[in-house]
RNA sequence: GGAGAGGUGCCAGAGUGGUUGAAUGGGGCGGUCUCGAAAACCGUUGUAGUCUUCGGGCUACCGAGGGUUCGAAUCCCUCUCUCUCCGCCA
């Protein structure tokens, strides 16, 4: 959520931001017009009630029955005008924040401007494509032949877009877990373990809904989603909290599974496990003061880097161009491993620099030492990485040629000491 | 799932229709005293919205949302959460 003085007070840039995300700029002047009619309403009924207020307190006190009952019958008809426009206020202030709620975070200066993900900029690449003496194969075909991922029987039980982990497969993303939690603990985040379903309000909070409806799993009874991400939890964390200033900054890191109905990309990716209704993910979460932010943002980057790296796969780092700026993000720089099996860069990780749009929604604030009003906090998210597409990198770059597939180095504390899935 | 009790300021805890944004105690902050500290004493200590001649004014907030009333922390309804007991259960 955006604040609605920048409305007020600064609507060109406002449009500037929305047209820059490729996004309708009308929504300004609506919101401005509600803006205004709500002040004036507001202002009207304020005064009432102080009225309303004066004259309470000398009917209290007033002996004379005749006079007081005059009062008391002047009052009447300024509490039903109240009450007239107390609900008018109710409609409009219902519309501007519902319509607030629409509205996508302002860009950073530092996001380069571009209409879609095709602009977005390649920062770096690491490592080296790795090169087979033999055809590669794909994970959707190492995964049954090895006994480590079933498909069958996950769309057996589930359906599709589900599939089974079993044996060294269900250990190797177990593994992936630990090794990054600890690596995020040795980072200095310190691990939270959440509940997999939370309410609407705090799927709200984090900026999931309105615009995401349709790719949440919901029970209907009870009012309870089913978290589409760590970063949702976590920023229910501290919900309609206020930080003292030295409580700043607060870092977390959290291991959830993800569930999305992915009804957005039907069709899409529907081969392997790379884009499931379910799938597991470490995530980094930081709270921090607003100077803080920008390099808050750039170590989140480097430890998420630092992730990926000690894994020995080759990746590259993307920074989003405006067009492809998430909902409440200002700027985002993704990591890619590549894939040798089908050969492609998968998107693993995202970090993102989300300012004050989450916490205005959530309500999370801090009292700075040096100023007498409570200001939002900022925050910050990386996926330490989608697991699916991380085991599918791991999969499809370390295989060999009888099929085997060795295991990084840095797992095999995690797993048991088998080197050699086979 | 059944029965009961309860949710008040940073904390504890009064308050059952009218100068109560809220007694009292504790804590925090500032000060007096002291070489310094403790103790004691004095003062101060919420958030948000809105208007502003930038001094401040006004409005709202005692779990949430409705209702009754000239007036609600106080009365009524719904929801929610916590605690105790019973049942059930990984």
């Amino acid at each position: 959520m955006l604040d609605i003085r920048l409305i007020r007070e600064n609507p060109d840039m406002v449009r500037e931001a929305l047209k820059k995300r490729q996004s309708d700029d009308a929504v300004v002047d609506t919101l401005a017009a509600l803006d205004e009619k709500r002040r004036e309403i507001l202002s009207k009924v304020e005064k009432l009630k102080a009225e309303r207020n004066t004259v309470s307190k000398e009917i209290g006190r007033m002996k004379d029955a005749e006079s007081r009952q005059e009062k008391i019958n002047a009052m009447r008809a300024v509490g039903d005008k109240i009450k007239a426009l107390d609900d008018d206020l109710r409609d409009v202030d219902t519309e501007l924040t519902s319509t607030m709620a629409t509205l996508p975070n302002i860009p950073s200066d530092a996001t380069p401007y571009g209409v879609d993900e095709s602009e977005n900029i390649v920062l770096k690449t690491v490592g080296e494509i790795p090169e087979f003496s033999f055809e590669p194969k794909t994970h959707w075909d190492l995964g049954p032949e090895l006994d480590i991922i079933d498909f069958e029987r996950g769309v057996k039980i589930s359906g599709s877009r589900f599939y089974v982990l079993s044996g060294a497969g269900a250990r190797l993303q177990r593994a992936l877990i630990a090794y990054m939690l600890d690596l995020h603990i040795k980072q200095g985040y310190v691990e939270k373990y959440t509940p997999f379903m939370v309410k609407t309000e705090t799927v709200y909070g984090a900026g999931q809904l309105p615009k995401f409806v349709n790719n949440l799993y919901k029970d209907h009874e009870e009012d309870l989603y089913m978290v589409p991400t760590a970063e949702v939890p976590l920023t229910g964390y501290h919900m309609d909290e206020t930080f003292e200033d030295s409580d700043l900054p607060k870092a977390y890191t959290a291991y959830t599974p993800c569930f999305r109905r992915e009804k957005m990309s039907a069709g899409r990716d529907v081969r392997g496990i790379k884009r499931g209704h379910q799938f597991d993910k470490v995530e980094m979460y930081m709270f921090v003061k607003p100077e803080e932010s920008d390099a808050a943002f750039e170590q989140m980057m480097a430890d998420a880097e630092e992730t990926v790296a000690l894994l020995g796969l080759p990746y590259r780092i993307h920074q989003l161009c405006t067009g492809d700026l998430g909902f409440g993000a200002t700027i985002t720089y993704d990591i890619e491993v590549w894939a040798a099996g089908c050969n492609e860069w998968l998107e693993v990780s995202s970090v993102s620099n989300v300012t004050d749009f989450q916490a205005r929604r959530a309500n999370i604030r801090y009292r700075p030492e040096d100023s007498k009003r409570n200001k939002f906090v900022h925050t910050l998210n990386g996926s330490g990485m989608g697991l699916p597409r991380v085991m599918i990198a791991i999969m499809e770059n370390y295989q060999q040629e009888d099929g085997s597939i060795i295991v990084p180095e840095i797992l095999r504390p995690w797993m048991g000491g088998i080197e050699v899935i086979k």
